[in-house]
DNA sequence: AGTGGTCGCTAAACTGATTTAGCAGAGCAT
DNA sequence: ATGCTCTGCTAAATCAGTTTAGCGACCACT
């Protein structure tokens, strides 16, 4: 790979000039005396050799390898992961750097290894990201230098980002609200695991929270709420049986995500009941699945690559020692209705 | 990032040896004839000072730099990507090795960057991958050291893994012929472009040839056959819908891919019809949605995880020139069933 | 004539590893 | 005593850059 360089002594050379020469001029050093004529000759060799510096060499004698970790528990092999590692790739490349990725699949001892690779490798700073938002422990090998966690905020008050399920849950209940559903709201995801334990997750409560608030706030309460252990296609579905089992109907659901709604219409769809004339939908996560889905599903977007831009922003340009939040946009589908009468 | 490393030069000096001695004792050299003591005082050295090699320096003295170049045309953010990310990096960890990964986006000025991004950091070699499985031109730059196509081919015979497409095909069909099905099988997902341009896929030929192969042989031809200008829910859906208007009904459809096989699910809910006891599918992929339909849908899976590995195992251990074909393996699930009747 | 400053540039040190070439001392045969 | 080999180890070169320190030429000024 890469045999045949051409060496800055080699452009030097060419231009009849030192390597210390050729080196103020390619880095654009201010306050050299270089007149202008070495200038042109400088970068005449090295466009006529095709130079391209030596990214290991350099590094070792400025301790910059424009390389970033990125270590994730196991976000990567996630269609989650995408965004965050596309975002993360965009601003890594508007700022002339790469990103280097592992994944510890939640195993120490791959971790351990992960995070020595990379420290190895001399980066200059390490992403942790997370695949479920949650509290996690930083392995304190990454603490020598610059460190963002992404989709998870730690004890140490590490820089952070993290999507606003809050608000996110403030404006699905708020857009139900708003096509008049009232009284006959119900929900599907309650997770006490979830809910109550930061490592597990922060977006189950954070979301609840959203969804009480702005339901409070219209002196609304909730018709049901539906527990399910994993939030999975077959729970919703289930729940929403067990909703439709009930006496009285709901005129709108909310699902704890788009998988759980997705269950939910496959239940809808087997009771005979129609989306969103007998019932709307509305959910967190803008899976892809969400505008397959006929009628099409309103949901909150999880803004993964804003988030992984965030990331690498935060690392690179540093930035706010409080959690960046980053909001979660409401896309308006086909799945909400006023409620039937 | 890492400051107080301790260095080579710290080793020796603890362990009252030479730089020389203590690099080749680390290294495991065979032939030197350094003292069985003088092992023991540098790997004692070492171990109290935490020695960990820099291997940026290393890498300008030998060329390697354990670290491999992933760029994907835009696979890094699709749900179809993490398969293959997840798969080369364990067999990198396996080898000791780590991934650079970029995304090119299909544009070439970014791919251009890309590659030179991962060229001045010297990577020990290429793995080029594609979202869609196809012919593609490999950019000039990276033919200097190992690379693998990952998920395509090119004109220059250069390594590369492939799904076996075609003998899922016939799996596929074979599957259904062994349900009893034989005359009334539909096909859903013919596309002349895809079909027709091996730039644009392989897959479909592919999968088409092995369908019309294994149906061939069992003296069978297919009931209707379907175009689709893409392969998404929607056009699964009006195809199925198509194919329902019709005066006979197919006893089985095969979808070239899960996505139309999710529209068709719901073009057969909105029928009215069960899916398998009126009608049975079988499809493409094993993406996550076959698993959440309501039945199961019974699929090939492309076996991403698998040809990732693959890939890093041809570049490093290298490997055959023809192309590596990985199995797609047949999920049978509850989608498919005799005919009625 | 000597001094000081600016200009334009370079030699050499430095980064942290690997690798080549070779040195000092011991043991042994002649 | 001399030459030879073997043992156990090290000095120094090398990779490809960056950076520090400073050199020689020229000019202006006292």
């Amino acid at each position: 790979m890469g045999r045949n360089r051409a060496t800055l002594a080699d452009v030097a050379r060419r231009a009849g000039l030192s390597k210390t020469a050729a080196s103020m001029v390619l880095n654009g050093r201010e306050g050299t005396r270089l007149s202008a004529e070495a200038h042109q000759r400088v970068f005449a060799a090295a466009e006529e050799l095709g130079y391209r510096p030596n990214l290991a060499a350099r590094s070792l004698r400025t301790r910059k390898t424009a390389t970033i970790a990125f270590v994730s528990d196991i976000v990567a092999t996630t269609r989650f992961a995408g965004g965050l590692i596309r975002g993360a790739l965009d601003a890594a490349r508007e700022r002339d750097h790469v990103l280097l990725i592992t994944e510890t699949q939640g195993d120490a001892t791959f971790e351990q290894y992960a995070i020595e690779a990379m420290l190895d490798r001399q980066v200059d700073g390490v992403i942790y990201a997370a695949m479920a938002t949650r509290r996690l422990t930083v392995p304190p090998a990454i603490l020598g230098g610059p460190v963002v966690l992404l989709n998870a905020t730690s004890a140490d008050g590490l820089p952070c980002v993290l999507p606003d399920d809050d608000r996110a849950g403030r404006s699905v209940a708020t857009a139900l609200l708003e096509h008049g559903h009232r009284d006959a709201i119900a929900l599907i995801g309650r997770n006490r695991l979830k809910e109550g334990d930061p490592e597990v997750s922060l977006a189950a409560r954070a979301r609840l929270r959203g969804i009480q608030q702005a339901l409070g706030d219209a002196g609304v309460s909730l018709l049901a709420e539906c527990f399910c252990t994993e939030w999975l296609p077959e729970h919703g579905y289930a729940a929403m049986r067990g909703l439709l089992s009930r006496p009285s109907r709901p005129s709108a659901v909310i699902c704890m995500n788009d998988r759980l709604a997705f269950g939910a219409y496959q239940a809808l769809g087997e009771a005979g009941l129609s989306v969103p004339d007998d019932i709307s939908v509305i959910s967190f996560d803008d899976d892809p699945i969400a505008a397959w889905l006929r009628p099409s599903l309103a949901t909150t977007a999880l803004p993964h690559e804003q988030m992984g831009r965030r990331a690498v922003e935060l690392l690179l340009d540093g930035g706010a020692a409080e959690p960046s939040l980053v909001a979660m946009p409401l896309r308006r589908r086909r799945s909400l209705a006023p409620p039937a009468g």
